[in-house]
DNA sequence: CGTCATTTTGAGGTATTTCAACGAAGGTGG
DNA sequence: CCACCTTCGTTGAAATACCTCAAAATGACG
């Protein structure tokens, strides 16, 4: 009657909430994943892979921070994700990764050859199920993006970026108001869609307002959160 | 050693190419999911659920066209998806639909309850995979969106939307330059992130080029294939 | 400690957004 | 079937915001 071919909007399934079915894998689950997979260790600015390259494997974050992005033809390069512990990234098409992918800080991963995580995902729906729940929230934080992206003012954009950057951090640390920034101002841009310019103005008009009060590069000190967070929603 | 919690990149997971595996279902996939499903029927302009509704199932398109949308606080309404022939949507969290979805033509669904389809996908892991492949091009879609929204100039915008048109049409019906547009103005530019004035503005100026002639509001005919790519591609 | 890339700051240009009004289309009721 | 009404779409002119270009300052790195 139909087949499930292209695209479509979004996903479902399930909660995905603290509340629900917990993310979490099982101890032999884990244990499965680990027997599969090889850590892999590499130095801050180190490519993991690039766009292009040749879809052999899926990557979890054990340690540290990355980004993905993509190279455009005019020389820009567009910035899609970073990412933290417990991400997984290695999106592929036609068996070749979409984007780059590069490390901002040293990193540990854990490597999983497709040959031998897709049949084991295939003999063991549970554990599959965990990655369709993974899938699934990368579909919400695509869509939570590209509306970020829609916003015309840079502040705006730039309010929304620290607060995910917050939670981020608070899902790793608990509640803090020191928020760290691995990736660089032009990274940000890049993710942003905006110009590094455009970022630095945008992070000194934050702080002149007295949001947010930056320590060097990659420090974002939050001062008046109720403020900031009205900010990013007031789209 | 981690768990599968938040967000990530992006997703992984095969091919996905016409040459790879094919994304179809099997004959015996197709009969367990009609099992378990009803039709549905919608008119056009009807809302076939709302953000925020308790999240009860997921839906496949089986015939017609729907926006998947999500109303801002400042009162804007940010499309995030057309839903087109064999699309599935139903994107939840913490048990909520995160979008709401209108049909924009009178549509036939297929309505699969999630206390049924859960626990049968977690008992056929060949299913549960082609769904996985589903969720995953959903990502790369939402991906594409972005980079495209990241645009700054409205033409182009517009001229990749028209050619994302014409691609799924052709998907459906073989070549032609004739490409249907089921929504409206309004709803295509509130997908690009513009304003329905820069939309018509646009529209205009692709037509001043040569490029499209627009026959009333729900056809665009292509006149310039080659240049019109050319347009889209240049990011 | 010096070099170099990144970041910040400034001024001007250009695009889209806004605001306002007209015209067209679609839907409803008589 | 027609007329009315409401919504949507188009067009114009002005304002705002970001981008571009250029140069100085800061910080990173060997």
């Amino acid at each position: 009657m139909y087949d499930l071919t292209p695209r479509f909007d979004s996903v479902p399934f399930l909660n995905s909430g603290p509340a629900a079915e917990p993310m979490l894998l099982t101890d032999f689950q884990r244990k499965t994943l680990e027997h599969i997979g090889e850590r892999v260790h590499a130095r801050a600015h180190a490519a993991i892979y690039d766009a292009g390259d040749r879809a052999d494997a899926v990557f979890v974050v054990i340690e540290g921070v990355l980004k993905s992005y993509r190279k455009l033809r005019s020389g820009k390069v567009a910035t899609s994700t970073f990412l933290f512990r417990h991400d997984i990234f290695g999106l592929a098409e036609h068996g070749r990764y979409l984007n780059a992918v590069q490390a901002l800080t040293p990193v540990t991963l854990h490597r999983l050859p497709l040959a031998e995580l897709v049949p084991l995902i295939k003999r063991d729906p549970h554990l599959q199920f965990k990655f369709l729940m993974k899938v699934t929230q990368a579909v919400r934080d695509a869509q939570r993006r590209a509306i970020l992206i829609g916003r015309h003012d840079a502040v705006g954009r730039m309010a929304m970026f620290l607060v995910m950057m917050m939670r981020q951090h608070r899902l790793a640390v608990g509640h803090d108001c020191d928020v760290p920034l691995p990736m660089s101002r032009t990274d940000i841009a890049s993710f942003l869609s905006l110009t590094s310019e455009s970022v630095s103005r945008a992070a000194r008009g934050l702080q002149r307002r007295g949001l947010v009060a930056f320590e060097g590069r990659h420090l974002a000190r939050i001062l008046d959160l109720s403020s900031l967070e009205k900010l990013a929603a007031a789209v």
